[in-house]
DNA sequence: ACCTGAACACCGTTCAAGT
DNA sequence: ACCTGAACACCGTTCAAGT
Protein backbone atom coordinates (compact mmCIF):
# COMPACT_ATOMS: atom_id res chain seq x y z
CA UNK A 1 0.00 0.00 0.00
CA UNK A 2 3.03 2.28 -0.13
CA UNK A 3 4.60 4.17 -3.05
CA UNK A 4 8.21 3.04 -3.45
CA UNK A 5 8.15 0.41 -0.72
CA UNK A 6 11.48 1.01 1.01
CA UNK A 7 12.77 4.07 2.84
CA UNK A 8 9.48 5.28 4.29
CA UNK A 9 9.03 6.70 7.78
CA UNK A 10 11.54 7.52 10.46
CA UNK A 11 15.09 6.27 10.00
CA UNK A 12 16.13 3.52 12.43
CA UNK A 13 18.54 4.24 15.24
CA UNK A 14 18.75 0.69 16.55
CA UNK A 15 19.39 -2.39 14.49
CA UNK A 16 19.19 -6.08 15.16
CA UNK A 17 22.94 -6.26 14.70
CA UNK A 18 23.68 -3.53 17.22
CA UNK A 19 21.31 -5.17 19.68
CA UNK A 20 23.00 -8.54 19.32
CA UNK A 21 26.43 -6.95 19.71
CA UNK A 22 25.41 -5.26 22.95
CA UNK A 23 23.71 -8.38 24.24
CA UNK A 24 26.85 -10.39 23.64
CA UNK A 25 28.95 -7.83 25.46
CA UNK A 26 26.70 -8.12 28.50
CA UNK A 27 26.77 -11.90 28.37
CA UNK A 28 30.54 -12.01 28.14
CA UNK A 29 31.32 -9.34 30.69
CA UNK A 30 28.54 -9.71 33.20
CA UNK A 31 27.10 -13.18 32.69
CA UNK A 32 23.80 -14.50 31.46
CA UNK A 33 21.96 -13.63 34.63
CA UNK A 34 22.44 -9.93 33.93
CA UNK A 35 21.02 -9.98 30.43
CA UNK A 36 17.55 -8.51 30.47
CA UNK A 37 15.60 -6.50 27.97
CA UNK A 38 15.62 -3.50 30.27
CA UNK A 39 19.32 -3.75 30.99
CA UNK A 40 20.04 -4.14 27.31
CA UNK A 41 17.92 -1.13 26.43
CA UNK A 42 19.81 0.95 28.96
CA UNK A 43 23.09 -0.21 27.44
CA UNK A 44 21.88 1.08 24.09
CA UNK A 45 20.56 4.31 25.55
CA UNK A 46 17.10 3.34 24.46
CA UNK A 47 13.89 2.01 25.97
CA UNK A 48 12.90 -1.62 26.51
CA UNK A 49 10.16 -1.38 23.95
CA UNK A 50 12.40 -0.18 21.17
CA UNK A 51 14.01 -3.61 21.23
CA UNK A 52 10.73 -5.30 20.49
CA UNK A 53 10.74 -3.62 17.15
CA UNK A 54 13.82 -5.53 16.06
CA UNK A 55 13.33 -8.78 17.93
CA UNK A 56 10.14 -10.69 18.63
CA UNK A 57 10.89 -11.31 22.30
CA UNK A 58 13.65 -12.33 24.64
CA UNK A 59 13.56 -15.94 23.52
CA UNK A 60 14.20 -14.94 19.95
CA UNK A 61 17.04 -12.76 21.12
CA UNK A 62 18.72 -15.69 22.87
CA UNK A 63 18.08 -17.90 19.89
CA UNK A 64 19.74 -15.42 17.56
CA UNK A 65 22.72 -15.13 19.87
CA UNK A 66 23.17 -18.88 19.99
CA UNK A 67 22.81 -19.16 16.25
CA UNK A 68 25.32 -16.36 15.77
CA UNK A 69 27.98 -18.24 17.71
CA UNK A 70 27.37 -21.80 16.71
CA UNK A 71 26.39 -20.95 13.16
CA UNK A 72 29.86 -20.04 12.06
CA UNK A 73 31.96 -23.13 11.37
CA UNK A 74 34.76 -23.36 13.87
CA UNK A 75 37.34 -24.29 11.29
CA UNK A 76 38.60 -27.43 12.95
CA UNK A 77 39.39 -30.09 10.40
CA UNK A 78 37.79 -33.40 11.31
CA UNK A 79 39.88 -36.56 10.82
CA UNK A 80 38.82 -39.11 8.20
CA UNK A 81 38.96 -42.30 10.21
CA UNK A 82 35.36 -42.82 11.38
CA UNK A 83 35.93 -43.46 15.07
CA UNK A 84 38.39 -40.57 15.37
CA UNK A 85 35.96 -38.42 13.41
CA UNK A 86 33.18 -39.21 15.84
CA UNK A 87 35.38 -38.36 18.80
CA UNK A 88 36.68 -35.17 17.25
CA UNK A 89 33.21 -33.93 16.33
CA UNK A 90 31.98 -34.52 19.87
CA UNK A 91 34.96 -32.73 21.38
CA UNK A 92 34.50 -29.87 18.98
CA UNK A 93 30.83 -29.59 19.89
CA UNK A 94 31.73 -29.46 23.55
CA UNK A 95 34.38 -26.85 22.93
CA UNK A 96 32.12 -24.67 20.85
CA UNK A 97 29.54 -24.63 23.60
CA UNK A 98 32.12 -24.30 26.36
CA UNK A 99 33.69 -21.31 24.68
CA UNK A 100 30.55 -19.24 24.63
CA UNK A 101 30.27 -18.71 28.35
CA UNK A 102 26.57 -18.16 28.02
CA UNK A 103 25.64 -21.07 25.78
CA UNK A 104 24.90 -23.24 28.75
CA UNK A 105 22.57 -20.65 30.19
CA UNK A 106 20.71 -20.54 26.93
CA UNK A 107 20.69 -24.29 26.52
CA UNK A 108 19.59 -25.14 30.02
CA UNK A 109 15.97 -24.05 29.69
CA UNK A 110 15.50 -25.74 26.32
CA UNK A 111 18.14 -28.27 25.58
CA UNK A 112 17.16 -29.26 22.11
CA UNK A 113 18.82 -26.31 20.49
CA UNK A 114 21.57 -28.83 20.17
CA UNK A 115 20.61 -28.86 16.55
CA UNK A 116 22.04 -25.41 15.99
CA UNK A 117 25.46 -26.97 15.71
CA UNK A 118 24.32 -28.82 12.65
CA UNK A 119 27.64 -29.44 10.96
CA UNK A 120 29.01 -31.34 13.91
CA UNK A 121 25.79 -33.22 14.50
CA UNK A 122 25.63 -34.55 10.97
CA UNK A 123 29.34 -35.30 11.09
CA UNK A 124 28.73 -37.43 14.15
CA UNK A 125 25.80 -39.32 12.69
CA UNK A 126 27.68 -39.95 9.46
CA UNK A 127 30.79 -41.07 11.28
CA UNK A 128 28.70 -43.47 13.35
CA UNK A 129 27.29 -44.94 10.15
CA UNK A 130 30.80 -45.24 8.76
CA UNK A 131 31.67 -47.14 11.92
CA UNK A 132 29.16 -49.78 10.97
CA UNK A 133 25.98 -48.72 12.80
CA UNK A 134 22.72 -48.60 10.93
CA UNK A 135 20.97 -45.27 10.62
CA UNK A 136 18.71 -45.76 13.64
CA UNK A 137 21.61 -46.77 15.86
CA UNK A 138 23.77 -43.95 14.54
CA UNK A 139 21.18 -41.35 15.51
CA UNK A 140 20.82 -43.01 18.88
CA UNK A 141 24.60 -42.93 19.33
CA UNK A 142 24.63 -39.23 18.53
CA UNK A 143 21.95 -38.61 21.10
CA UNK A 144 23.77 -40.55 23.81
CA UNK A 145 26.89 -38.51 23.15
CA UNK A 146 24.91 -35.29 23.12
CA UNK A 147 23.26 -36.06 26.45
CA UNK A 148 26.63 -36.85 27.99
CA UNK A 149 28.16 -33.69 26.58
CA UNK A 150 25.31 -31.48 27.71
CA UNK A 151 25.29 -32.96 31.19
CA UNK A 152 29.02 -32.53 31.55
CA UNK A 153 28.77 -28.96 30.32
CA UNK A 154 26.03 -28.01 32.74
CA UNK A 155 27.69 -29.60 35.74
CA UNK A 156 31.02 -27.99 34.96
CA UNK A 157 29.35 -24.60 34.46
CA UNK A 158 27.60 -24.72 37.76
CA UNK A 159 30.84 -25.55 39.52
CA UNK A 160 32.67 -22.72 37.81
CA UNK A 161 30.00 -20.24 38.63
CA UNK A 162 30.09 -21.32 42.24
CA UNK A 163 33.86 -20.97 42.36
CA UNK A 164 33.86 -17.58 40.63
CA UNK A 165 31.89 -16.05 43.47
CA UNK A 166 34.43 -17.67 45.77
CA UNK A 167 32.20 -20.48 46.82
CA UNK A 168 29.27 -18.45 47.89
CA UNK A 169 26.30 -18.97 45.67
CA UNK A 170 23.08 -18.62 47.62
CA UNK A 171 22.67 -22.32 46.94
CA UNK A 172 25.95 -23.21 48.58
CA UNK A 173 25.25 -21.03 51.54
CA UNK A 174 21.93 -22.82 51.85
CA UNK A 175 23.61 -26.21 51.72
CA UNK A 176 26.12 -25.22 54.35
CA UNK A 177 23.47 -23.92 56.69
CA UNK A 178 21.49 -27.15 56.63
CA UNK A 179 21.33 -29.12 59.84
CA UNK A 180 23.54 -32.16 59.13
CA UNK A 181 21.46 -34.32 61.43
CA UNK A 182 18.29 -33.70 59.49
CA UNK A 183 19.83 -33.69 56.03
CA UNK A 184 22.81 -35.97 56.28
CA UNK A 185 23.36 -36.71 52.61
CA UNK A 186 23.36 -33.20 51.23
CA UNK A 187 25.33 -31.80 54.12
CA UNK A 188 27.98 -34.46 53.93
CA UNK A 189 28.88 -34.34 50.29
CA UNK A 190 27.80 -30.80 49.37
CA UNK A 191 29.80 -30.92 46.14
CA UNK A 192 32.53 -33.38 46.99
CA UNK A 193 31.55 -36.06 44.52
CA UNK A 194 31.56 -33.55 41.70
CA UNK A 195 35.26 -32.70 41.99
CA UNK A 196 36.93 -30.88 39.15
CA UNK A 197 35.62 -32.11 35.86
CA UNK A 198 38.53 -31.65 33.50
CA UNK A 199 38.78 -31.88 29.76
CA UNK A 200 40.70 -35.12 30.03
CA UNK A 201 37.91 -36.58 32.17
CA UNK A 202 35.48 -35.67 29.44
CA UNK A 203 37.69 -37.25 26.80
CA UNK A 204 38.16 -40.44 28.75
CA UNK A 205 34.43 -40.72 29.27
CA UNK A 206 33.72 -39.95 25.65
CA UNK A 207 36.08 -42.68 24.45
CA UNK A 208 34.48 -45.19 26.77
CA UNK A 209 31.04 -44.23 25.52
CA UNK A 210 32.02 -44.45 21.89
CA UNK A 211 33.68 -47.81 22.43
CA UNK A 212 30.56 -48.99 24.17
CA UNK A 213 28.32 -47.77 21.39
CA UNK A 214 30.50 -49.42 18.76
CA UNK A 215 31.10 -52.69 20.61
CA UNK A 216 30.22 -55.84 18.65
CA UNK A 217 27.16 -56.48 20.79
CA UNK A 218 25.67 -53.24 19.50
CA UNK A 219 24.54 -55.08 16.41
CA UNK A 220 22.20 -57.42 18.27
CA UNK A 221 18.45 -56.96 17.79
CA UNK A 222 17.02 -53.92 19.55
CA UNK A 223 14.32 -55.81 21.39
CA UNK A 224 16.49 -57.96 23.60
CA UNK A 225 14.60 -60.68 25.46
CA UNK A 226 13.80 -59.44 28.99
CA UNK A 227 15.89 -61.09 31.66
CA UNK A 228 14.28 -62.51 34.76
CA UNK B 1 18.12 -14.34 78.44
CA UNK B 2 14.74 -15.97 78.74
CA UNK B 3 13.09 -17.84 81.63
CA UNK B 4 12.17 -21.35 80.49
CA UNK B 5 13.75 -21.12 77.05
CA UNK B 6 11.05 -22.70 74.91
CA UNK B 7 7.48 -21.54 74.35
CA UNK B 8 8.13 -17.81 74.55
CA UNK B 9 6.53 -15.24 72.28
CA UNK B 10 3.77 -15.55 69.76
CA UNK B 11 2.71 -19.05 68.72
CA UNK B 12 3.61 -19.95 65.13
CA UNK B 13 0.93 -20.16 62.49
CA UNK B 14 3.21 -21.29 59.68
CA UNK B 15 5.67 -24.12 59.85
CA UNK B 16 8.47 -25.31 57.62
CA UNK B 17 6.49 -28.47 57.00
CA UNK B 18 3.34 -26.65 55.95
CA UNK B 19 5.39 -24.44 53.67
CA UNK B 20 7.06 -27.41 52.00
CA UNK B 21 3.71 -29.14 51.57
CA UNK B 22 2.24 -26.11 49.85
CA UNK B 23 5.31 -25.62 47.72
CA UNK B 24 5.13 -29.19 46.53
CA UNK B 25 1.48 -28.82 45.66
CA UNK B 26 2.29 -25.82 43.48
CA UNK B 27 5.18 -27.64 41.82
CA UNK B 28 3.07 -30.67 41.05
CA UNK B 29 -0.06 -28.91 39.94
CA UNK B 30 1.26 -25.78 38.30
CA UNK B 31 4.88 -26.46 37.45
CA UNK B 32 8.16 -25.10 38.70
CA UNK B 33 7.82 -21.81 36.85
CA UNK B 34 4.86 -20.87 39.05
CA UNK B 35 6.59 -21.41 42.36
CA UNK B 36 7.53 -18.07 43.85
CA UNK B 37 7.77 -16.82 47.38
CA UNK B 38 4.88 -14.45 46.79
CA UNK B 39 2.69 -17.08 45.17
CA UNK B 40 3.49 -19.50 47.95
CA UNK B 41 2.66 -16.93 50.62
CA UNK B 42 -0.70 -16.27 48.96
CA UNK B 43 -1.38 -20.02 48.92
CA UNK B 44 -0.80 -20.05 52.67
CA UNK B 45 -2.88 -16.92 53.24
CA UNK B 46 0.21 -15.22 54.57
CA UNK B 47 2.76 -12.65 53.44
CA UNK B 48 5.98 -13.27 51.54
CA UNK B 49 8.07 -12.26 54.50
CA UNK B 50 6.50 -14.71 56.88
CA UNK B 51 8.16 -17.44 54.85
CA UNK B 52 11.58 -16.03 55.50
CA UNK B 53 11.11 -16.81 59.12
CA UNK B 54 11.02 -20.53 58.40
CA UNK B 55 13.33 -20.75 55.43
CA UNK B 56 16.51 -18.82 54.74
CA UNK B 57 15.64 -17.98 51.14
CA UNK B 58 14.20 -19.47 48.00
CA UNK B 59 17.29 -21.53 47.31
CA UNK B 60 17.03 -23.22 50.65
CA UNK B 61 13.38 -23.89 49.97
CA UNK B 62 14.20 -25.68 46.71
CA UNK B 63 16.99 -27.55 48.39
CA UNK B 64 14.68 -28.79 51.11
CA UNK B 65 12.13 -29.87 48.55
CA UNK B 66 14.71 -31.83 46.61
CA UNK B 67 16.06 -33.42 49.75
CA UNK B 68 12.53 -34.31 50.83
CA UNK B 69 11.92 -36.30 47.68
CA UNK B 70 15.27 -37.87 47.03
CA UNK B 71 16.07 -38.39 50.68
CA UNK B 72 13.56 -41.11 51.18
CA UNK B 73 14.87 -44.41 49.84
CA UNK B 74 12.77 -45.51 46.91
CA UNK B 75 12.62 -49.07 48.06
CA UNK B 76 13.89 -50.67 44.91
CA UNK B 77 16.08 -53.63 45.69
CA UNK B 78 19.35 -53.48 43.78
CA UNK B 79 20.65 -56.72 42.24
CA UNK B 80 23.86 -58.24 43.58
CA UNK B 81 25.74 -58.87 40.37
CA UNK B 82 28.00 -55.77 40.00
CA UNK B 83 27.26 -54.81 36.41
CA UNK B 84 23.52 -55.27 36.88
CA UNK B 85 23.77 -53.34 40.11
CA UNK B 86 25.43 -50.44 38.36
CA UNK B 87 22.76 -50.40 35.68
CA UNK B 88 19.92 -50.69 38.15
CA UNK B 89 21.23 -47.89 40.35
CA UNK B 90 21.55 -45.58 37.35
CA UNK B 91 18.05 -46.40 36.15
CA UNK B 92 16.70 -45.86 39.63
CA UNK B 93 18.44 -42.50 39.86
CA UNK B 94 16.91 -41.45 36.58
CA UNK B 95 13.49 -42.62 37.66
CA UNK B 96 13.66 -40.85 40.99
CA UNK B 97 14.47 -37.59 39.28
CA UNK B 98 12.04 -38.18 36.44
CA UNK B 99 9.21 -38.83 38.87
CA UNK B 100 9.47 -35.52 40.66
CA UNK B 101 8.32 -33.36 37.80
CA UNK B 102 10.15 -30.41 39.27
CA UNK B 103 13.49 -32.03 40.05
CA UNK B 104 14.87 -31.06 36.69
CA UNK B 105 13.90 -27.45 37.21
CA UNK B 106 15.71 -27.47 40.51
CA UNK B 107 18.72 -29.30 39.13
CA UNK B 108 19.15 -27.24 36.02
CA UNK B 109 20.57 -24.11 37.67
CA UNK B 110 22.97 -26.03 39.87
CA UNK B 111 23.52 -29.53 38.70
CA UNK B 112 25.73 -30.80 41.45
CA UNK B 113 22.89 -31.54 43.77
CA UNK B 114 23.31 -34.92 42.25
CA UNK B 115 24.75 -35.84 45.61
CA UNK B 116 21.37 -35.66 47.27
CA UNK B 117 20.62 -39.10 45.94
CA UNK B 118 23.45 -40.45 47.98
CA UNK B 119 22.39 -44.05 48.35
CA UNK B 120 22.31 -44.61 44.63
CA UNK B 121 25.52 -42.70 44.04
CA UNK B 122 27.50 -44.78 46.50
CA UNK B 123 25.85 -47.92 45.15
CA UNK B 124 27.09 -46.99 41.70
CA UNK B 125 30.64 -46.26 42.80
CA UNK B 126 30.81 -49.45 44.83
CA UNK B 127 29.39 -51.52 41.99
CA UNK B 128 31.96 -50.04 39.63
CA UNK B 129 34.70 -51.06 42.04
CA UNK B 130 33.21 -54.54 42.24
CA UNK B 131 33.37 -54.61 38.46
CA UNK B 132 37.12 -54.29 38.67
CA UNK B 133 37.73 -50.55 38.36
CA UNK B 134 40.04 -48.84 40.81
CA UNK B 135 38.58 -46.14 43.03
CA UNK B 136 39.53 -43.25 40.76
CA UNK B 137 38.08 -44.91 37.70
CA UNK B 138 34.96 -45.92 39.59
CA UNK B 139 34.24 -42.32 40.57
CA UNK B 140 34.90 -41.25 37.02
CA UNK B 141 32.51 -43.91 35.77
CA UNK B 142 29.84 -42.66 38.13
CA UNK B 143 30.32 -39.13 36.85
CA UNK B 144 30.08 -40.16 33.21
CA UNK B 145 26.84 -41.97 33.95
CA UNK B 146 25.52 -39.01 35.93
CA UNK B 147 26.29 -36.57 33.14
CA UNK B 148 24.55 -38.80 30.65
CA UNK B 149 21.55 -39.21 32.91
CA UNK B 150 21.25 -35.51 33.66
CA UNK B 151 21.56 -34.57 30.00
CA UNK B 152 18.94 -37.08 29.00
CA UNK B 153 16.64 -35.86 31.74
CA UNK B 154 16.91 -32.21 30.77
CA UNK B 155 16.44 -32.83 27.08
CA UNK B 156 13.43 -35.02 27.69
CA UNK B 157 11.93 -32.47 30.06
CA UNK B 158 12.25 -29.66 27.60
CA UNK B 159 10.53 -31.71 24.94
CA UNK B 160 7.70 -32.64 27.26
CA UNK B 161 7.19 -29.08 28.34
CA UNK B 162 7.07 -28.00 24.73
CA UNK B 163 4.56 -30.69 23.88
CA UNK B 164 2.36 -29.96 26.90
CA UNK B 165 1.64 -26.48 25.65
CA UNK B 166 0.82 -28.13 22.34
CA UNK B 167 4.00 -27.17 20.66
CA UNK B 168 3.93 -23.52 21.43
CA UNK B 169 6.64 -22.48 23.82
CA UNK B 170 7.79 -18.93 23.15
CA UNK B 171 11.04 -20.56 22.12
CA UNK B 172 9.39 -22.71 19.50
CA UNK B 173 7.40 -19.84 18.16
CA UNK B 174 10.67 -17.94 17.88
CA UNK B 175 12.32 -20.81 16.02
CA UNK B 176 9.44 -21.08 13.60
CA UNK B 177 9.44 -17.39 12.86
CA UNK B 178 13.09 -17.37 11.90
CA UNK B 179 13.90 -16.65 8.28
CA UNK B 180 15.09 -20.04 6.97
CA UNK B 181 17.43 -18.36 4.51
CA UNK B 182 19.31 -16.53 7.21
CA UNK B 183 19.24 -19.30 9.80
CA UNK B 184 19.16 -22.50 7.83
CA UNK B 185 20.32 -24.92 10.48
CA UNK B 186 17.96 -23.99 13.27
CA UNK B 187 15.00 -23.57 10.98
CA UNK B 188 15.56 -26.88 9.27
CA UNK B 189 15.83 -29.17 12.23
CA UNK B 190 13.97 -27.20 14.90
CA UNK B 191 13.62 -30.30 17.05
CA UNK B 192 13.78 -33.09 14.50
CA UNK B 193 17.00 -34.66 15.69
CA UNK B 194 15.73 -34.80 19.24
CA UNK B 195 12.85 -37.16 18.48
CA UNK B 196 11.14 -38.94 21.31
CA UNK B 197 13.67 -40.00 23.89
CA UNK B 198 12.18 -43.10 25.40
CA UNK B 199 13.10 -45.10 28.43
CA UNK B 200 14.38 -47.92 26.25
CA UNK B 201 16.63 -45.44 24.43
CA UNK B 202 18.04 -44.41 27.78
CA UNK B 203 18.59 -48.03 28.77
CA UNK B 204 20.30 -48.92 25.54
CA UNK B 205 22.58 -45.94 25.87
CA UNK B 206 23.28 -46.71 29.50
CA UNK B 207 24.29 -50.27 28.71
CA UNK B 208 26.60 -49.13 25.95
CA UNK B 209 28.19 -46.61 28.30
CA UNK B 210 28.66 -49.13 31.08
CA UNK B 211 30.14 -51.67 28.67
CA UNK B 212 32.47 -48.99 27.40
CA UNK B 213 33.52 -47.99 30.89
CA UNK B 214 34.15 -51.61 31.84
CA UNK B 215 35.85 -52.69 28.61
CA UNK B 216 39.26 -54.31 29.08
CA UNK B 217 41.07 -51.27 27.69
CA UNK B 218 39.76 -49.27 30.63
CA UNK B 219 42.55 -50.66 32.74
CA UNK B 220 45.33 -49.09 30.66
CA UNK B 221 47.30 -46.23 32.20
CA UNK B 222 45.37 -42.97 32.38
CA UNK B 223 47.95 -40.92 30.55
CA UNK B 224 47.75 -42.60 27.17
CA UNK B 225 50.50 -41.58 24.76
CA UNK B 226 49.17 -38.87 22.43
CA UNK B 227 48.56 -40.10 18.92
CA UNK B 228 49.84 -38.13 15.96
C1' DA C 1 8.56 3.01 10.36
C1' DC C 2 10.55 3.66 14.42
C1' DC C 3 10.58 5.02 19.09
C1' DT C 4 8.73 6.61 23.82
C1' DG C 5 6.17 6.51 28.45
C1' DA C 6 3.15 4.78 31.28
C1' DA C 7 1.15 0.77 32.84
C1' DC C 8 0.27 -4.30 34.06
C1' DA C 9 1.43 -8.11 36.42
C1' DC C 10 4.93 -10.03 38.28
C1' DC C 11 9.87 -11.21 40.91
C1' DG C 12 13.33 -11.91 45.62
C1' DT C 13 14.63 -9.60 49.54
C1' DT C 14 15.38 -5.93 53.32
C1' DC C 15 13.90 -3.08 56.98
C1' DA C 16 11.10 -1.13 60.60
C1' DA C 17 7.31 -1.92 63.02
C1' DG C 18 3.56 -4.45 65.32
C1' DT C 19 1.65 -8.27 68.72
C1' DA D 1 9.11 -15.37 68.48
C1' DC D 2 6.42 -14.72 64.89
C1' DC D 3 4.15 -11.97 61.54
C1' DT D 4 2.86 -7.65 58.69
C1' DG D 5 3.30 -3.59 55.32
C1' DA D 6 5.70 -0.73 52.84
C1' DA D 7 9.59 -0.27 50.15
C1' DC D 8 13.69 -1.28 46.98
C1' DA D 9 15.36 -2.77 42.91
C1' DC D 10 14.31 -5.48 39.58
C1' DC D 11 11.63 -8.57 35.59
C1' DG D 12 8.95 -9.38 30.36
C1' DT D 13 5.46 -7.52 27.76
C1' DT D 14 1.26 -4.71 26.07
C1' DC D 15 -0.94 -0.59 24.65
C1' DA D 16 -1.65 4.09 23.16
C1' DA D 17 0.64 7.77 21.69
C1' DG D 18 4.25 10.59 19.50
C1' DT D 19 7.48 11.94 15.38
Amino acid sequence: MEPGGTRAGRPPRLSREAILRSAERILLEEGAEHLSMRRLAKELRSTPMALYHHVRNKDELLLLLLEMHTGEPDGTELPREPRERLLAAARSLRETLANSPWAAAVLAPDARVSASTGRLVTAMVDAAVACGLDRERAVHAYRVIWHYTLGELLVRRSRERARRQDGDTPWERAVRSLDPDVHPVLARCGGRLAEDATTSDYRRGLEAIVDGLLRPGAARPLLAPPRD
